[in-house]
DNA sequence: AAATAATTTAAATTATATTTCAATTTTCTT
DNA sequence: AAGAAAATTGAAATATAATTTAAATTATTT
């Protein structure tokens, strides 16, 4: 959470246009895991001239970049969030499609470990937990 | 491993024509991670009348009967695998594709715990660790 | 300010997956 | 075993997510 996601745009020397101007601030500053679409509508109620294909041109460029991270859910569509973040997993309730991020050093180690074992260097990992949730007395 | 695919589509009353006992027995007899289009591919090569639209039919079909897991890499395409076996996770090789299954018990518990806490039942998860091959001295 | 380079939009295209529909095959009923 | 009913099939059409093309625009460099 050191820099914004404009000021690491500028430092990896990618040109800022508006339109990705107003998708990095859309992403920097939402909290949930919104798809291409939903990106897309949100960029234009601010700026309505930007086109989707400028919304998937940009979260590609600045998922190469290492500024979005893109996530799949398993229902098809990509979803973004933003990279420069303490590393998280996801947990999704299945009844409500609502995501949970957590963090476990524990499960982190394993993996390592793990794949160390496997004769592997760990270079990233995919953790998603699906669940309903607890009904309560 | 107590069921063969076939006995099992049958146990779930699952009509076999055919073209889904080829598909079955490909899946059965695999030990990688085939998608549509390699088991279009394989299955064409036993009976040449199957068509594409019957493998996804098939897989979709087998995949919602509980028959096969669908798994998803990131590259975009859908690959399918046995689903009774003992449960596993992958790790992939992100230089060659290759794609190594392992379980960890302690990984297993954790999950659990960790959706506890959060205050869900844990109804499935999706682990994939991406590394690269140590290099031996 | 002019020239160069990168980015943009809208539309076309690609890739994966799903659906339609007439024909066929399988199962059911007798 | 024959005919009726139901499900499945192949080929083509369609749907959906993502990418690419090309002319126009915008930003950067000189």
């Amino acid at each position: 959470m050191s820099e914004t996601i404009l000021e690491r745009c500028e430092i990896k020397g990618l040109r800022m246009t508006n339109q990705r101007k107003v998708i990095a601030e859309i992403i920097e500053n939402t909290f949930d895991h919104p798809d291409v679409e939903e990106l897309y509508n949100r960029a234009s109620a601010i700026d309505d001239s930007i086109s989707i294909a400028t919304v998937y041109r940009t979260v590609k460029l600045f998922e190469e970049s290492g500024i979005l991270d893109k996530l799949e859910f398993g229902d098809g569509r990509a979803r973004y969030e933003n990279a420069d973040r303490e590393h998280h997993d996801h947990l999704i309730d299945i009844n409500s499609g609502k995501v949970i991020e957590f963090v476990d050093n524990e499960i982190e180690e394993l993996q390592e470990l793990i794949a160390l074992r496997l004769g592997y260097e760990l270079r990233g990992h995919k953790l998603e937990l699906y669940g309903v949730p607890i009904k309560k007395a």
